[in-house]
DNA sequence: GCCACTGATGAACGGGCGTTCAATTAGTCT
DNA sequence: AGACTAATTGAACGCCCGTTCATCAGTGGC
Protein backbone atom coordinates (compact mmCIF):
# COMPACT_ATOMS: atom_id res chain seq x y z
CA UNK A 1 0.00 0.00 0.00
CA UNK A 2 0.68 3.65 0.18
CA UNK A 3 4.59 3.91 1.98
CA UNK A 4 2.21 6.60 4.60
CA UNK A 5 0.68 4.10 6.10
CA UNK A 6 2.32 1.45 8.42
CA UNK A 7 3.47 -1.86 6.58
CA UNK A 8 3.21 -5.14 7.75
CA UNK A 9 7.00 -5.24 6.61
CA UNK A 10 8.13 -2.89 8.40
CA UNK A 11 7.93 0.38 10.81
CA UNK A 12 5.52 2.80 9.61
CA UNK A 13 7.12 6.06 8.28
CA UNK A 14 6.74 9.07 10.76
CA UNK A 15 6.73 12.04 8.65
CA UNK A 16 7.15 12.88 4.81
CA UNK A 17 10.10 15.46 3.83
CA UNK A 18 8.95 17.76 1.45
CA UNK A 19 10.96 20.40 -0.11
CA UNK A 20 10.56 23.70 1.59
CA UNK A 21 8.10 25.79 -1.38
CA UNK A 22 5.94 22.80 -0.66
CA UNK A 23 6.26 22.77 2.58
CA UNK A 24 5.13 26.40 2.72
CA UNK A 25 2.09 25.77 0.25
CA UNK A 26 0.90 23.38 2.28
CA UNK A 27 0.99 25.31 5.45
CA UNK A 28 -0.63 28.49 3.85
CA UNK A 29 -3.53 26.29 2.42
CA UNK A 30 -4.13 24.91 5.73
CA UNK A 31 -3.61 28.44 7.54
CA UNK A 32 -5.96 29.68 5.00
CA UNK A 33 -8.80 26.59 5.70
CA UNK A 34 -8.05 27.59 9.20
CA UNK A 35 -8.66 31.41 8.94
CA UNK A 36 -11.78 30.68 7.10
CA UNK A 37 -13.30 28.44 9.06
CA UNK A 38 -12.39 29.78 12.46
CA UNK A 39 -11.35 33.36 12.50
CA UNK A 40 -8.56 35.20 13.50
CA UNK A 41 -8.82 34.45 17.03
CA UNK A 42 -9.12 30.68 16.71
CA UNK A 43 -6.11 30.03 14.25
CA UNK A 44 -3.23 29.53 16.42
CA UNK A 45 -0.28 27.83 14.92
CA UNK A 46 -1.61 24.26 16.81
CA UNK A 47 -4.65 24.51 14.45
CA UNK A 48 -2.54 24.91 11.82
CA UNK A 49 -0.67 22.45 12.32
CA UNK A 50 -3.39 20.38 12.65
CA UNK A 51 -5.01 21.24 9.87
CA UNK A 52 -1.67 20.80 7.82
CA UNK A 53 -0.92 17.13 9.37
CA UNK A 54 2.56 18.00 10.84
CA UNK A 55 3.81 19.30 14.50
CA UNK A 56 3.89 22.22 16.20
CA UNK A 57 7.49 23.06 15.56
CA UNK A 58 7.30 22.56 11.51
CA UNK A 59 5.39 26.38 11.08
CA UNK A 60 8.44 28.30 13.11
CA UNK A 61 11.14 26.28 10.72
CA UNK A 62 9.72 27.66 7.76
CA UNK A 63 8.11 30.47 8.65
CA UNK A 64 10.30 32.52 11.53
CA UNK A 65 6.41 34.28 12.94
CA UNK A 66 2.95 33.21 12.87
CA UNK A 67 3.34 37.02 11.00
CA UNK A 68 5.20 36.12 8.46
CA UNK A 69 2.99 33.00 7.18
CA UNK A 70 -0.58 34.77 7.18
CA UNK A 71 1.72 37.87 5.81
CA UNK A 72 2.09 34.93 2.80
CA UNK A 73 -1.18 34.12 2.95
CA UNK A 74 -2.35 37.50 2.11
CA UNK A 75 -0.25 37.86 -0.40
CA UNK A 76 -1.29 34.80 -2.15
CA UNK A 77 -5.15 34.91 -1.60
CA UNK A 78 -5.50 38.64 -3.16
CA UNK A 79 -3.40 37.50 -6.35
CA UNK A 80 -5.41 34.64 -6.37
CA UNK A 81 -8.83 36.60 -6.62
CA UNK A 82 -7.77 39.13 -8.49
CA UNK A 83 -6.36 37.09 -11.13
CA UNK A 84 -10.18 35.46 -10.76
CA UNK A 85 -11.97 38.45 -11.23
CA UNK A 86 -9.33 39.75 -14.15
CA UNK A 87 -9.42 36.50 -15.72
CA UNK A 88 -13.41 37.10 -15.53
CA UNK A 89 -13.10 40.58 -17.61
CA UNK A 90 -10.50 39.38 -20.34
CA UNK A 91 -12.96 36.33 -21.02
CA UNK A 92 -15.43 38.58 -21.93
CA UNK A 93 -15.91 39.50 -25.24
CA UNK A 94 -16.98 43.03 -26.16
CA UNK A 95 -16.77 46.77 -25.83
CA UNK A 96 -14.82 47.88 -21.91
CA UNK A 97 -18.33 48.27 -20.84
CA UNK A 98 -18.61 44.33 -21.18
CA UNK A 99 -15.44 43.87 -19.37
CA UNK A 100 -16.57 45.88 -16.54
CA UNK A 101 -19.46 44.53 -16.27
CA UNK A 102 -17.98 41.05 -16.24
CA UNK A 103 -15.74 41.93 -13.84
CA UNK A 104 -18.16 43.29 -11.58
CA UNK A 105 -20.37 40.11 -12.06
CA UNK A 106 -17.65 37.94 -10.79
CA UNK A 107 -17.45 39.87 -7.89
CA UNK A 108 -20.73 39.01 -6.99
CA UNK A 109 -20.26 34.91 -7.65
CA UNK A 110 -20.73 32.56 -5.11
CA UNK A 111 -16.66 32.61 -5.25
CA UNK A 112 -16.71 35.71 -3.59
CA UNK A 113 -19.78 35.88 -1.62
CA UNK A 114 -18.85 33.54 0.58
CA UNK A 115 -18.42 34.25 4.51
CA UNK A 116 -15.59 32.53 5.11
CA UNK A 117 -13.98 34.00 3.09
CA UNK A 118 -15.06 37.06 4.64
CA UNK A 119 -13.30 35.89 8.44
CA UNK A 120 -10.06 35.61 6.02
CA UNK A 121 -10.62 39.29 5.12
CA UNK A 122 -11.44 39.97 8.37
CA UNK A 123 -7.98 38.31 9.76
CA UNK A 124 -6.19 40.55 7.73
CA UNK A 125 -7.81 43.87 8.44
CA UNK A 126 -7.58 43.58 11.98
CA UNK A 127 -3.94 42.60 11.79
CA UNK A 128 -2.84 45.93 9.53
CA UNK A 129 -2.47 48.41 12.16
CA UNK A 130 -0.46 46.05 14.73
CA UNK A 131 1.68 44.38 12.14
CA UNK A 132 3.61 46.56 9.43
CA UNK A 133 4.24 43.31 7.49
CA UNK A 134 0.22 42.87 6.54
CA UNK A 135 -0.08 46.89 6.04
CA UNK A 136 2.76 46.68 3.12
CA UNK A 137 0.87 43.50 1.35
CA UNK A 138 -2.43 45.46 1.93
CA UNK A 139 -1.35 48.50 0.74
CA UNK A 140 0.18 46.45 -2.47
CA UNK A 141 -2.80 44.45 -3.15
CA UNK A 142 -5.18 47.30 -3.28
CA UNK A 143 -2.87 49.01 -5.28
CA UNK A 144 -2.76 46.11 -7.70
CA UNK A 145 -7.05 46.15 -7.86
CA UNK A 146 -7.53 49.56 -8.23
CA UNK A 147 -4.68 49.22 -10.77
CA UNK A 148 -7.13 46.54 -12.33
CA UNK A 149 -10.24 48.84 -12.15
CA UNK A 150 -8.87 51.94 -13.60
CA UNK A 151 -7.13 50.22 -16.26
CA UNK A 152 -10.72 49.11 -17.15
CA UNK A 153 -11.92 52.05 -16.79
CA UNK A 154 -9.70 53.98 -19.09
CA UNK A 155 -11.18 51.39 -21.54
CA UNK A 156 -14.05 53.12 -21.01
CA UNK A 157 -12.98 56.67 -21.48
CA UNK A 158 -11.84 55.63 -24.74
CA UNK A 159 -14.51 54.54 -25.87
CA UNK A 160 -17.05 57.65 -25.40
CA UNK A 161 -13.94 60.26 -26.05
CA UNK A 162 -15.88 63.06 -25.08
CA UNK A 163 -16.21 61.82 -21.59
CA UNK A 164 -13.61 63.08 -18.91
CA UNK A 165 -13.54 60.71 -16.43
CA UNK A 166 -11.20 60.96 -13.21
CA UNK A 167 -10.55 56.78 -13.92
CA UNK A 168 -8.09 56.77 -10.23
CA UNK A 169 -11.39 58.53 -8.89
CA UNK A 170 -13.81 56.47 -10.37
CA UNK A 171 -12.09 53.17 -9.66
CA UNK A 172 -11.62 53.87 -5.91
CA UNK A 173 -15.81 54.42 -5.67
CA UNK A 174 -16.27 51.38 -7.78
CA UNK A 175 -14.36 49.60 -5.21
CA UNK A 176 -15.67 51.04 -2.27
CA UNK A 177 -19.14 50.04 -3.20
CA UNK A 178 -18.05 46.32 -4.33
CA UNK A 179 -16.49 46.18 -1.04
CA UNK A 180 -19.14 47.83 0.80
CA UNK A 181 -21.22 45.59 -1.11
CA UNK A 182 -19.77 41.89 -0.66
CA UNK A 183 -18.89 42.88 3.26
CA UNK A 184 -22.58 43.60 4.25
CA UNK A 185 -23.80 40.85 1.80
CA UNK A 186 -21.08 38.47 3.72
CA UNK A 187 -22.77 39.74 6.79
CA UNK A 188 -26.28 39.04 5.99
CA UNK A 189 -27.32 37.46 2.98
CA UNK A 190 -30.44 38.37 3.29
CA UNK A 191 -30.33 42.02 3.08
CA UNK A 192 -30.14 42.15 -0.91
CA UNK A 193 -29.23 40.06 -4.00
CA UNK A 194 -26.29 39.31 -5.90
CA UNK A 195 -28.03 40.26 -9.00
CA UNK A 196 -29.30 43.47 -6.90
CA UNK A 197 -25.71 43.95 -6.29
CA UNK A 198 -24.41 44.24 -9.45
CA UNK A 199 -27.83 46.63 -10.78
CA UNK A 200 -26.41 49.35 -8.10
CA UNK A 201 -22.76 48.80 -9.49
CA UNK A 202 -24.11 49.34 -12.65
CA UNK A 203 -26.06 51.72 -12.01
CA UNK A 204 -23.41 53.72 -10.59
CA UNK A 205 -21.14 53.14 -13.63
CA UNK A 206 -23.96 54.76 -15.98
CA UNK A 207 -23.95 57.48 -13.25
CA UNK A 208 -20.62 58.32 -14.37
CA UNK A 209 -21.28 58.22 -17.98
CA UNK A 210 -23.85 60.91 -17.87
CA UNK A 211 -21.50 63.01 -18.98
CA UNK A 212 -22.45 66.12 -16.94
CA UNK A 213 -22.72 64.14 -13.87
CA UNK A 214 -19.75 64.36 -12.82
CA UNK A 215 -18.37 68.05 -12.60
CA UNK A 216 -21.50 68.67 -10.19
CA UNK A 217 -19.34 66.89 -7.05
CA UNK A 218 -16.65 69.01 -8.21
CA UNK A 219 -15.88 72.06 -6.41
CA UNK B 1 -10.63 65.91 49.98
CA UNK B 2 -12.60 63.72 47.91
CA UNK B 3 -13.88 60.18 49.92
CA UNK B 4 -12.19 58.56 46.71
CA UNK B 5 -9.06 59.25 48.37
CA UNK B 6 -6.81 58.28 51.20
CA UNK B 7 -7.39 60.56 53.97
CA UNK B 8 -5.42 61.31 56.89
CA UNK B 9 -8.26 60.73 59.53
CA UNK B 10 -8.86 57.24 57.99
CA UNK B 11 -7.60 54.06 55.56
CA UNK B 12 -7.81 54.35 52.43
CA UNK B 13 -11.47 53.35 50.70
CA UNK B 14 -10.80 50.14 49.03
CA UNK B 15 -13.40 50.74 46.12
CA UNK B 16 -16.74 53.38 45.82
CA UNK B 17 -19.96 51.24 45.19
CA UNK B 18 -22.12 52.37 41.84
CA UNK B 19 -25.22 51.60 40.73
CA UNK B 20 -25.19 48.60 38.34
CA UNK B 21 -26.10 50.94 35.57
CA UNK B 22 -23.53 53.39 36.00
CA UNK B 23 -21.03 50.78 36.40
CA UNK B 24 -22.31 48.89 33.20
CA UNK B 25 -21.83 52.70 31.75
CA UNK B 26 -18.30 52.47 32.86
CA UNK B 27 -17.30 49.23 32.00
CA UNK B 28 -18.62 49.46 28.42
CA UNK B 29 -16.97 52.66 27.98
CA UNK B 30 -13.78 50.88 28.88
CA UNK B 31 -14.19 47.87 26.53
CA UNK B 32 -14.74 50.75 23.52
CA UNK B 33 -11.31 52.74 24.58
CA UNK B 34 -9.57 49.20 24.31
CA UNK B 35 -11.26 47.41 21.66
CA UNK B 36 -10.48 51.06 19.77
CA UNK B 37 -6.70 50.97 20.95
CA UNK B 38 -6.29 47.00 21.05
CA UNK B 39 -9.01 45.69 18.75
CA UNK B 40 -10.47 42.52 19.30
CA UNK B 41 -7.44 40.17 20.25
CA UNK B 42 -5.94 41.90 22.51
CA UNK B 43 -9.12 43.36 24.80
CA UNK B 44 -9.41 40.92 27.34
CA UNK B 45 -11.81 41.01 30.36
CA UNK B 46 -8.29 41.99 32.46
CA UNK B 47 -7.26 45.04 30.06
CA UNK B 48 -11.19 46.02 30.45
CA UNK B 49 -10.93 46.02 33.88
CA UNK B 50 -7.21 47.65 34.42
CA UNK B 51 -9.03 50.54 31.90
CA UNK B 52 -12.18 51.06 33.79
CA UNK B 53 -10.03 50.59 37.35
CA UNK B 54 -11.53 48.32 38.61
CA UNK B 55 -10.93 44.03 39.72
CA UNK B 56 -10.96 41.64 37.63
CA UNK B 57 -13.93 40.23 38.69
CA UNK B 58 -16.19 42.80 38.69
CA UNK B 59 -17.58 42.24 34.49
CA UNK B 60 -18.44 39.23 34.89
CA UNK B 61 -20.63 40.16 38.54
CA UNK B 62 -22.31 42.84 35.93
CA UNK B 63 -22.28 40.54 32.93
CA UNK B 64 -22.78 36.63 32.14
CA UNK B 65 -19.98 36.85 30.02
CA UNK B 66 -17.58 38.92 27.90
CA UNK B 67 -19.79 38.52 24.76
CA UNK B 68 -23.14 39.94 26.94
CA UNK B 69 -20.94 43.01 27.31
CA UNK B 70 -19.77 43.21 23.91
CA UNK B 71 -23.22 43.20 22.30
CA UNK B 72 -23.86 45.99 24.93
CA UNK B 73 -21.13 47.98 23.34
CA UNK B 74 -21.73 47.00 19.51
CA UNK B 75 -25.72 48.45 20.52
CA UNK B 76 -24.85 51.41 22.14
CA UNK B 77 -21.69 52.83 19.61
CA UNK B 78 -24.26 51.63 16.72
CA UNK B 79 -26.66 53.76 17.94
CA UNK B 80 -24.50 56.46 19.39
CA UNK B 81 -23.29 56.94 15.60
CA UNK B 82 -26.20 56.61 14.13
CA UNK B 83 -27.69 59.10 16.04
CA UNK B 84 -24.66 61.54 15.30
CA UNK B 85 -25.45 61.08 11.47
CA UNK B 86 -28.72 61.70 11.72
CA UNK B 87 -28.48 65.20 14.09
CA UNK B 88 -26.07 66.16 11.03
CA UNK B 89 -29.14 65.41 8.61
CA UNK B 90 -31.59 66.96 10.56
CA UNK B 91 -29.87 70.15 11.49
CA UNK B 92 -29.11 71.04 7.56
CA UNK B 93 -31.71 73.33 6.55
CA UNK B 94 -33.12 72.79 2.65
CA UNK B 95 -34.33 69.84 0.54
CA UNK B 96 -34.02 66.24 0.99
CA UNK B 97 -30.88 66.16 -1.13
CA UNK B 98 -29.43 69.16 0.92
CA UNK B 99 -30.37 66.71 4.27
CA UNK B 100 -28.30 63.77 2.73
CA UNK B 101 -25.55 65.63 1.45
CA UNK B 102 -25.61 66.41 5.47
CA UNK B 103 -25.43 62.79 6.25
CA UNK B 104 -22.93 62.02 3.95
CA UNK B 105 -20.24 64.78 4.77
CA UNK B 106 -20.85 63.87 8.81
CA UNK B 107 -20.47 60.10 7.54
CA UNK B 108 -16.82 61.52 5.98
CA UNK B 109 -15.74 63.68 9.26
CA UNK B 110 -12.83 63.18 11.36
CA UNK B 111 -15.14 61.72 14.00
CA UNK B 112 -15.83 58.46 11.72
CA UNK B 113 -12.66 58.60 9.84
CA UNK B 114 -10.94 57.00 12.53
CA UNK B 115 -8.97 53.65 12.26
CA UNK B 116 -9.54 53.55 15.81
CA UNK B 117 -13.26 53.37 15.22
CA UNK B 118 -12.39 50.97 12.42
CA UNK B 119 -10.66 48.55 14.96
CA UNK B 120 -13.83 48.63 16.68
CA UNK B 121 -16.32 47.61 14.05
CA UNK B 122 -13.48 44.83 12.57
CA UNK B 123 -13.39 43.55 16.15
CA UNK B 124 -17.73 43.19 15.87
CA UNK B 125 -18.18 42.10 12.77
CA UNK B 126 -15.38 39.82 13.33
CA UNK B 127 -17.91 37.68 16.17
CA UNK B 128 -21.19 38.25 13.94
CA UNK B 129 -20.02 34.62 13.24
CA UNK B 130 -19.45 33.05 16.13
CA UNK B 131 -22.24 34.76 18.34
CA UNK B 132 -25.76 34.80 18.07
CA UNK B 133 -25.93 37.94 20.51
CA UNK B 134 -23.60 40.25 18.18
CA UNK B 135 -25.19 38.74 15.08
CA UNK B 136 -28.47 39.93 16.41
CA UNK B 137 -27.19 43.47 17.42
CA UNK B 138 -25.55 43.68 13.56
CA UNK B 139 -29.05 42.91 12.09
CA UNK B 140 -30.58 45.34 14.50
CA UNK B 141 -28.20 48.13 14.24
CA UNK B 142 -27.55 47.65 10.14
CA UNK B 143 -31.33 47.88 9.32
CA UNK B 144 -31.40 50.99 11.68
CA UNK B 145 -29.00 52.37 9.25
CA UNK B 146 -30.61 51.42 6.32
CA UNK B 147 -33.84 52.88 7.35
CA UNK B 148 -32.39 55.95 8.12
CA UNK B 149 -30.87 56.26 4.52
CA UNK B 150 -34.21 55.26 3.03
CA UNK B 151 -35.86 57.85 4.99
CA UNK B 152 -33.75 60.80 3.67
CA UNK B 153 -34.09 59.18 0.25
CA UNK B 154 -37.60 58.61 0.55
CA UNK B 155 -37.68 62.65 0.92
CA UNK B 156 -35.69 62.88 -2.49
CA UNK B 157 -37.97 60.76 -3.81
CA UNK B 158 -41.07 63.10 -2.87
CA UNK B 159 -38.99 66.07 -4.32
CA UNK B 160 -38.83 65.08 -7.76
CA UNK B 161 -42.32 63.37 -8.48
CA UNK B 162 -41.45 61.74 -11.57
CA UNK B 163 -38.64 60.02 -9.94
CA UNK B 164 -39.38 56.31 -9.39
CA UNK B 165 -36.96 55.54 -7.25
CA UNK B 166 -36.25 52.46 -5.78
CA UNK B 167 -35.24 53.57 -2.35
CA UNK B 168 -34.75 50.78 -0.60
CA UNK B 169 -31.85 49.48 -2.84
CA UNK B 170 -30.96 52.52 -3.28
CA UNK B 171 -30.02 52.66 0.95
CA UNK B 172 -28.26 49.81 -0.04
CA UNK B 173 -26.17 50.84 -2.27
CA UNK B 174 -25.19 54.21 -0.84
CA UNK B 175 -24.32 52.58 2.69
CA UNK B 176 -22.29 50.21 0.30
CA UNK B 177 -20.65 53.14 -0.64
CA UNK B 178 -20.49 54.92 2.61
CA UNK B 179 -18.82 51.56 4.41
CA UNK B 180 -16.64 50.89 2.06
CA UNK B 181 -15.33 53.92 1.59
CA UNK B 182 -15.02 54.34 4.71
CA UNK B 183 -12.89 51.06 5.57
CA UNK B 184 -10.54 51.57 2.69
CA UNK B 185 -10.01 55.00 4.19
CA UNK B 186 -8.94 53.99 7.46
CA UNK B 187 -7.13 50.91 6.50
CA UNK B 188 -4.94 53.78 4.09
CA UNK B 189 -5.44 57.56 4.55
CA UNK B 190 -3.27 58.12 1.69
CA UNK B 191 -5.16 56.75 -0.66
CA UNK B 192 -7.62 59.55 -1.29
CA UNK B 193 -9.09 62.41 0.48
CA UNK B 194 -12.40 63.16 2.42
CA UNK B 195 -13.24 65.32 0.12
CA UNK B 196 -13.06 62.60 -2.63
CA UNK B 197 -15.12 60.39 -0.72
CA UNK B 198 -18.22 63.01 -0.44
CA UNK B 199 -17.77 63.47 -4.50
CA UNK B 200 -18.03 60.08 -4.63
CA UNK B 201 -21.09 59.01 -2.88
CA UNK B 202 -22.99 62.46 -4.38
CA UNK B 203 -21.88 61.23 -7.95
CA UNK B 204 -23.93 58.50 -6.92
CA UNK B 205 -26.95 60.25 -5.77
CA UNK B 206 -26.66 62.11 -8.88
CA UNK B 207 -26.53 58.79 -11.23
CA UNK B 208 -29.40 57.88 -9.69
CA UNK B 209 -31.46 60.72 -10.24
CA UNK B 210 -30.43 61.01 -13.71
CA UNK B 211 -34.44 59.51 -14.09
CA UNK B 212 -33.22 57.07 -17.20
CA UNK B 213 -30.23 56.20 -15.03
CA UNK B 214 -31.94 53.32 -12.88
CA UNK B 215 -34.01 51.10 -15.50
CA UNK B 216 -30.81 50.50 -17.19
CA UNK B 217 -29.65 48.14 -14.43
CA UNK B 218 -33.41 46.42 -14.54
CA UNK B 219 -33.54 43.44 -15.91
C1' DG C 1 -25.64 51.37 66.15
C1' DC C 2 -26.22 47.28 63.95
C1' DC C 3 -27.51 44.17 60.40
C1' DA C 4 -28.77 42.47 55.98
C1' DC C 5 -27.96 43.30 51.31
C1' DT C 6 -25.31 43.51 47.53
C1' DG C 7 -21.48 45.55 44.89
C1' DA C 8 -16.62 44.62 44.71
C1' DT C 9 -12.42 41.98 45.28
C1' DG C 10 -8.62 38.91 43.80
C1' DA C 11 -6.75 34.25 44.19
C1' DA C 12 -7.31 30.02 41.91
C1' DC C 13 -8.36 26.82 38.02
C1' DG C 14 -7.83 24.64 33.73
C1' DG C 15 -6.55 25.65 29.38
C1' DG C 16 -4.51 27.72 25.03
C1' DC C 17 -1.10 30.68 23.18
C1' DG C 18 3.71 31.63 20.28
C1' DT C 19 8.18 30.39 20.40
C1' DT C 20 12.47 27.69 21.37
C1' DC C 21 15.44 23.87 20.84
C1' DA C 22 17.61 19.34 21.52
C1' DA C 23 16.63 15.02 19.63
C1' DT C 24 15.07 12.17 15.82
C1' DT C 25 14.70 10.55 11.23
C1' DA C 26 13.91 10.58 5.93
C1' DG C 27 16.21 10.95 1.98
C1' DT C 28 20.51 11.71 -0.67
C1' DC C 29 25.13 11.29 -1.83
C1' DT C 30 29.31 8.88 -1.74
C1' DA D 1 26.12 0.35 3.45
C1' DG D 2 27.15 4.08 5.83
C1' DA D 3 27.44 8.96 6.59
C1' DC D 4 25.76 13.35 6.14
C1' DT D 5 22.22 16.94 5.82
C1' DA D 6 18.30 19.14 6.74
C1' DA D 7 13.31 18.54 7.40
C1' DT D 8 10.56 17.20 11.22
C1' DT D 9 9.22 16.23 15.83
C1' DG D 10 7.34 17.26 20.43
C1' DA D 11 8.40 18.52 25.14
C1' DA D 12 9.16 22.56 27.66
C1' DC D 13 8.97 27.64 28.80
C1' DG D 14 6.63 31.64 30.28
C1' DC D 15 2.69 34.09 29.54
C1' DC D 16 -2.28 35.44 29.08
C1' DC D 17 -6.97 33.91 28.74
C1' DG D 18 -12.36 33.64 30.64
C1' DT D 19 -14.69 32.13 34.41
C1' DT D 20 -15.67 30.86 39.27
C1' DC D 21 -16.26 31.72 44.02
C1' DA D 22 -15.21 32.46 48.90
C1' DT D 23 -14.51 36.67 51.09
C1' DC D 24 -14.74 41.55 52.12
C1' DA D 25 -16.84 46.14 52.69
C1' DG D 26 -19.95 50.19 51.57
C1' DT D 27 -24.68 51.55 52.27
C1' DG D 28 -29.66 51.97 53.45
C1' DG D 29 -33.27 50.43 56.62
C1' DC D 30 -34.28 49.44 61.12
Amino acid sequence: MSESHPQSTGRARKFSRQAPDERRQALIAATLRCLAEQGAERTSIRSICREAGVSLGLVNHHYHSKEALVADVYEQVSNDLLATLGEAARAAEGDARTRLSAFIEASFSSVILDSGLLRVWLSFWSMTHKSRLIAEVHDRTYGAYLATLEELLQGLARDDAPLRLDTRLAAIGLSGMLDGLWLEWCLNPRTFTPDEGVRLCETFLDGLLARDVWKRGSP
